[in-house]
DNA sequence: ATTGAAATATGTTCGTA
DNA sequence: TACGAACATATTTCAAT
């Protein structure tokens, strides 16, 4: 389990840090301190600490799935059977590289997934080779994503 | 609407700065250079080809909202009067910070959500002052987030 | 597509305030 | 915390292959 630090205190140069980092990972660190008015061995110092802080867990490049041919993106509810191990199928999941979450949800579904396929096809695919034959997945219910229209991340 | 190239081709070079990338942001271009094998300036050269290809589409730090407190992940579905413009309904839903994605799906629900808050109490003012409110929507069915087990994007 | 070299810009550390 | 200076690295461009 990860340690973490709930009593950070963020003033509104590390939000405009965050802001801009958040938006391109690759902001330099001299154009932020230029752009809030403060040295860059300063804005290298609040960002060890936001680090350290666990506030900052990393940074990605983003890939436009779209352009692989990946534009089928569905959400897949899983019903399990009483007896079997969950985390066992999640195991299973990981295996499952158009599986791109996987959550333990409450209600009616044991699992629920987001799903990243090229077309039906492949979705169904996904669905019927690789997630049903997953031992304890009783059955599963799919909707799919017509168009994604909000993407972001917690407002700083 | 974007414009973007379905016949892009890359190699296992590509695939390498990509996989680098992705892991972390802020990877020095030279680190991976010595690591393929070729020169820093080819592989400047390649990730610019990927840039407008499209396939790259932006970089991000990435938050941990756990430490500032936000513990409680939530999934809705959203039905909506058959009237009403579901536009509309999204715009509305892009000015509560809460709301992370945002999909018109198939299935029973218009619009389908993830939203983050940071504990129950606050999942319900989401629901009840902010969602509930915005006209044309009819009835909300949640189902919150226990644990995440996955989180990735598609393999390249 | 790739290279090396040159010019520019950035990252990082450290002593000091 | 913040600063500036000094040093180490990285980014970017370019002519040549």
């Amino acid at each position: 389990m990860k340690i973490v630090n709930h009593n950070i205190q963020i003033d509104g140069i590390d939000k405009k840090i965050l802001r801009a980092l958040m938006e391109d990972a690759r902001t330099p660190i001299l154009e932020i301190a230029r752009g809030v008015g403060i040295s860059g061995a300063a804005i290298h110092q609040r960002l060890r600490k936001l680090e350290k802080s666990g506030l900052i867990s990393g940074s990605k490049f983003v890939i436009n799935p779209k352009v692989l041919g990946y534009t089928t993106m569905a959400f897949i509810g899983i019903f399990l059977d009483k007896a079997i191990s969950n985390p066992e199928a999640v195991k299973q999941l990981k295996k499952i590289p158009e599986v791109l979450e996987c959550h333990y949800t409450t209600g009616n579904w044991s699992i629920f997934c987001k799903i990243l396929c090229k077309d039906n096809e492949h979705l169904m695919h996904v669905l019927n080779r690789d997630i049903q034959s997953i031992t304890g997945v009783s059955r599963t219910e799919t909707f799919i994503s017509l168009d994604q229209q909000i993407e972001r991340q917690i407002k700083i």
